[in-house]
DNA sequence: CCGGCTCCTTGACTTCCATCAACGAGCCCC
DNA sequence: GGGGCTCGTTGATGGAAGTCAAGGAGCCGG
């Protein structure tokens, strides 16, 4: 296995929580080559991890041998939660990463930190479920690159770290249909691929088209765990069906 | 829009940490008739929902007007995390159902408290979007018995409160599908269908093969977000190249 | 009881995509 | 440079599942 040359976004340390939480800024960072597992399915789960450059993919390895990919993390993500005492998936760099540790405090005032991140977390699942669960693969590639594009503030070029294969993985769809997609955006000038892991985005609009978004709202926002317009004990029995 | 006549378990309210967190018992209680709305997309987020009672769909309108269902939140579970101002799903109760309104304090206690909870609420998530990633449909609909059957605690009896349409927004089929591959399902033996909202599973092994599970691991346990086991600047390039 | 409604089932057809296969490109090491 | 490797592309084919359509089962109110 060799060193990929790409590295995505080297860029100075974004000022957020998570940060917050690193012992020292020297010994708590850690540098993966290309491939190298972070942490495996059936490890003991603890520490939290920020990427500080690079590519993280998060999986699972079925029973069968198959591989499913669930997210990916790029710089200033946080991955690694865990509800049990074990990691239920394994993270893997996909180039080579640089990955602070993030040892949570005993006090309180850390969770109120992790709270915000972890509910990022949340809602990135969430989008991609709803990106799995549509049936036209066109449509699950093109909210690929919408959500890359926007998680990469590139312009219209989009950084591809990962390979086919993992791209995939997490769409849910076979490599050979990926490329084919790729191949038929292209035809359609919809997208340049000046080289195998960068794509250059021309049609922005057509391709938000296709899946079926609005604007650019890019998640990860403010965590709102405070205050709450109270709506008590309603019966309101507004009940249109909603279906196709 | 008819009330039904199922109410799911209906048991004494469980001992977790969401509710202690619920103001008081008596006016945090709403009780939803079957089909209507408990928050909409775009609407103010701010306090947490759990279920006391009943079942509750979560999901989103896409703009070409498909619904996508991306969890159900049955007895004990609670929902309404946001990470913006606004809801980007809706919520609505699928049978008669009764909600406890969270306020969550200012404190940072309260953040200690739910955290066990939101990252319950990703693993499930996560969990939904590995069943996702299934490309055999049959996979999917035995993840989704199996699942309902561990989550809810009725020996081989499972409830289906939702409709098969909500059952199909939830897995990305199409419901003529769903109510397909029951039927195979009952053709072989696997599972059988007393009535239109349950189902009674008899043979668990068979539906655990097919979705590839391995034991009946519920999540949901105790979330460690303490002492961690340090590794660090690890350069191991245990690079097999993982892959179907 | 009958009509109207929603939800569910089943069938026929068609399309999309996974699979199998072959080949090319890039990379590394000997 | 040549061989071996992984990764990516493209083509051909078959099967799985979506779509369209019709009909049945409850449920409700008039």
């Amino acid at each position: 296995m060799t060193f990929q040359t790409i590295i995505l976004q080297r860029q100075p340390a974004m000022p957020r929580p998570a940060m917050y939480l690193a012992e020292t800024a020297q010994d708590a960072l850690s540098t993966y080559a290309a491939g190298s597992e972070i942490y495996g399915q059936g490890e003991l789960a603890g520490p939290l991890y920020a990427v500080e450059f690079g590519c993280v993919r998060i999986g699972r390895l079925t029973l069968e041998g198959k591989r499913q990919v669930c997210g990916f993390s790029f710089i200033g993500d946080v991955f690694g939660w865990e509800s049990g005492r074990e990691h239920r998936f394994f993270a893997e760099a996909v180039g080579v990463t640089g990955i602070r540790l993030l040892r949570p405090n005993r006090d309180a005032q850390a969770a109120a930190k992790l709270f915000p991140l972890v509910v990022e977390s949340l809602t990135r699942f969430q989008e991609h479920l709803l990106v799995l669960g549509k049936t036209i693969v066109d449509e699950r590639l093109a909210a690929f690159l919408c959500d890359l594009a926007s998680r990469q503030a590139n312009g219209a070029r989009v950084e591809l770290p990962m390979a086919r294969n993992d791209i995939a993985d997490y769409l849910g769809v076979s490599f050979e249909t990926v490329s084919r997609i790729l191949r038929r955006f292209r035809d359609q000038g919809l997208i340049r691929v000046p080289d195998i892991h960068s794509i250059e985005i021309l049609d922005r609009a057509a391709l938000e088209a296709i899946c079926g978004r609005e604007a650019d709202s890019p998640p990860g926002g403010t965590s709102r765990i405070n205050d709450f317009p109270v709506h008590s004990d309603e019966q309101t029995a507004r009940s249109e069906r909603r279906s196709k």
